[in-house]
DNA sequence: TCAAAAGTGTTAAAAGTACACCCATGA
DNA sequence: TCATGGGTGTACTTTTAACACTTTTGA
């Protein structure tokens, strides 16, 4: 039932006008079978201002929602789309934006850049094999970065951002079961435990692990095993949709 | 260490004035030794249009933080202050100010009426004797709501905002041990499962309550016990700060 | 003496934690 | 034959869950 049926029209902004208030930003974890990484672009060069690095993120439509500007902002950037963005936290510090070392790019990409900008702030989980990124819009380009080395000097208050992110993510992932789709169609045991261990950050118990994830009645084991290893094989496991 | 330390001041917009765009719900739950509550506030009468029941908010000024605007305009709305506000979601529909139902008061209350206004939700938990809230501002009259009994038309979104305030409250109860806060000084097993019981809106075995309370090593037994009860006195606890 | 809430223990099942050795493979 | 990661079981502790009767008080 639409709560807004009801509605008149009151719109007076042009559609799709921005605002310069407020923007989204995304935090997009990519799992690579080892690490976690985070999609960052580097802007385009402006001048002889050193291009910085930033989450990708933009200002929001006037007559758009929060979560379809997340996914737009990010399909801009980045060309990625059909992933799962999920609202974490909006950061309104009056003075985000009004970083010396932001002012260049402001004043190049935006109309009001003396304008306090609002974000709010989303993040989402993928295989990282399973997208291409490809900059565009005022990315130059578009890259993975492991969480534990991304630079320190983000644009804006990025970095932060990205602290609190992960900190969404772990809680997340600790209170419900995802992650699976992170991994390969099949995939051994150890793979989840790293998997985990990249997004926890913690070193986990291999038996125990397993007896706890097995318990959970959501993997099948198929009847293959690793080829080529320099080791013993692993069995491969499935997914078990039910 | 102040991240920006290194700013200029790029602020165009005049000091104190509002973003017409931005605001600030508060979702204050309180105790009374029974039922959880919600504070909330009627509007003022305009005209011939019947007063709503709202969340106490407004919008933010364009100097203010997201967290100390909270505070002021649920001050300024409600006379509390010195109340803990946590931010838990921003709602962002495009439409969340455009229902017919809301039009009057907008036309009264804002220089731009038809503006689309993102909120930031922010709750807290109170006990409810501890604040005396007095209607100030566009409020008539400021109440206590039980949570069970709030109406269905709400002005705005703010019955989805409420829902989505005890969501949040919940899982910081089930997470962390807050609550104790929230009983008088002394008070008796049977108060803080009652608490317990409210917030989480479930009933709990009394055995096993105690057992995990008291295992806590957070209360000590007073040497006191209720008086002028209609039956067996139970024993009244304090809270122990270590 | 009655009504009302206080107070109290046991058992069983489940979940978590710590820990060390043999196995299968390719080089 | 060696290096490498795969694979497995047990004992102990902690946590959770279910469940019923006696006690103390004021009316």
């Amino acid at each position: 039932m639409d709560v807004y049926q009801k509605n008149i029209d009151l719109v007076s902004t042009k559609p799709h006008s921005v605002n310069p208030n407020l923007s989204v930003d995304c935090v997009v974890f990519g799992f690579d079978n080892e690490n976690l990484n985070v999609l960052l672009i580097q802007q385009k060069k402006i001048g002889d201002i050193p291009q910085q690095i930033a989450l990708p993120g933009d200002l929001v439509l006037e007559d758009e929602s929060l979560d379809a500007a997340a996914e737009r902002v990010l399909f801009e950037l980045t060309g990625l789309k059909g992933i799962f963005l999920k609202q974490f936290y909006t950061f309104g510090d009056p003075n985000r934006v009004k970083n010396i070392k932001d002012l260049a790019w402001l004043q190049s990409y935006r109309k009001q850049p003396q304008a306090r900008v609002v974000t709010v702030g989303y993040f989402a989980l993928v295989k990282m094999d399973d997208f291409q990124p490809e900059a565009s819009s005022f990315a130059e380009t578009v890259f993975w970065q492991e969480v534990q080395k991304v630079p320190q000097s983000l644009a804006f208050d990025h970095n932060e951002i990205i602290t609190t992110a992960l900190e969404s993510l772990r809680q997340d992932f600790e209170a419900q079961r995802i992650g699976f789709e992170l991994l390969p169609e099949k995939f051994t045991l150890n793979q989840i435990q790293v998997l985990y261990e990249a997004i926890l950050d913690k070193k986990l118990d291999k038996r125990n692990f397993r007896k706890k994830i097995l318990k959970e009645n959501l993997l099948q084991p198929t009847n293959e095993k690793q080829k080529n290893v320099l080791h013993k094989p692993a069995m491969l496991y499935e997914f078990n949709p039910a």
